[in-house]
DNA sequence: GAGGAGATCGTCT
DNA sequence: GACGATCTCCTCT
C-alpha cells in the first residue's frame, strides 16, 4: 500500500484546542511511523482526554514536573510515559504553551505494515482475533509502533521531517460514543473516553464500551 | 468469556 | 517506599 494518502499532516492549531473537542476529532485519522523502507499506518479509533491541572486523573493534575513537562508545553508534541514497569503509553500535548492538557491514544485499527508490527508485538497472526491484539490497547499500540520514551517524548508531531506523525486521510467516522475512562481510579466516571462506534480494534470488553451520560 | 493476580520499574513523596 | 492512564497468564464457569 501506498503511503501518499498519509501525508496531509494535522496542523498544530488542530491540537490547540480543548482535548475533549480534539479527541472527537482525531478519531478516523492514521498514525503514521516511516521508517527507511517500512512505513506503519493505523487507524485511531479509541483515545481519552486528559484536561491537565483541572484533572485529577491526569499526570499533570500535580503540576509540572521533568516527566510531565511536554503536556504544559505547545501543543501537537509527543508525550511518552513509562508505566507498570513494562509498558509505554503515547499522548499528545493539547492546548496552548504553559496550558496543561493531553490524550492518550488507547487503541488502533492497523492499515499498512502489519508483519512488523506482529513482529514487534512479538505474535504471529493467525486470526482476526490476533490482529486485534496487536494494537488495542495502549500499551500494545506502543509496542506495535516500537514507541519509547526514550525514542519519541518530546516529538513534534506535526513536522514534516518527523518519523511520527498523524494525518488526514479523508475518512469520515460514522459514529462517535462516549464512556468513561479506563484503569484510572480518580474522577473515573467522566465521559472523556471517545471511541468509533462498532469498531472491531477499541480496547476493553463489552461493558465498558457501553456509553455513559455526559 | 470473565475475573484475579503477578510482573516490573520509573516517578514522586 | 508506595503507587500506577497495562498486559498476560492462569483458573473458573
Amino acid at each position: 500500500m501506498s503511503s501518499a494518502r498519509w501525508q496531509k499532516l494535522l496542523s498544530r492549531e488542530f491540537y490547540d484546542r480543548d482535548p475533549r473537542r480534539v479527541c472527537r476529532e482525531l478519531l478516523g485519522k492514521v498514525l503514521v511511523r516511516k521508517e527507511r523502507s517500512q512505513v506503519l499506518a493505523a487507524r485511531i479509533v479509541e483515545v481519552e482526554a486528559y484536561l491537565g491541572e483541572d484533572d485529577p486523573a491526569a499526570h499533570s493534575f500535580a503540576g509540572r514536573t521533568l516527566r510531565n513537562a511536554v503536556l504544559f508545553g505547545p501543543p501537537g508534541y509527543a508525550y511518552v510515559y513509562f508505566i507498570y514497569g513494562n509498558h509505554y503509553c503515547l499522548n499528545v500535548s493539547c492546548l496552548p504553551d504553559g496550558v496543561a492538557g493531553g490524550i492518550l491514544f488507547r487503541a488502533l485499527e492497523p492499515l499498512a505494515g502489519v508483519e512488523k508490527m506482529a513482529r514487534s508485538r512479538n505474535v504471529t497472526i493467525n486470526s482476526a482475533r490476533d490482529l486485534r491484539k496487536l494494537t488495542s490497547g495502549p500499551g500494545r499500540l506502543a509496542e506495535a509502533f516500537c514507541i519509547t520514551r526514550e525514542r519519541d517524548n518530546g516529538k513534534d508531531l506535526t513536522s514534516p521531517r518527523a518519523d511520527l506523525f498523524i494525518a488526514d486521510d479523508g475518512y469520515r467516522v460514522p459514529h462517535v460514543l462516549t464512556t468513561a475512562r479506563i484503569g484510572i481510579t480518580k474522577a473515573a466516571a467522566l465521559p472523556l473516553r471517545y471511541l468509533i462506534a462498532g469498531n472491531e480494534f477499541v480496547s476493553g470488553t463489552k461493558i465498558r464500551n457501553l456509553p455513559v451520560a455526559s
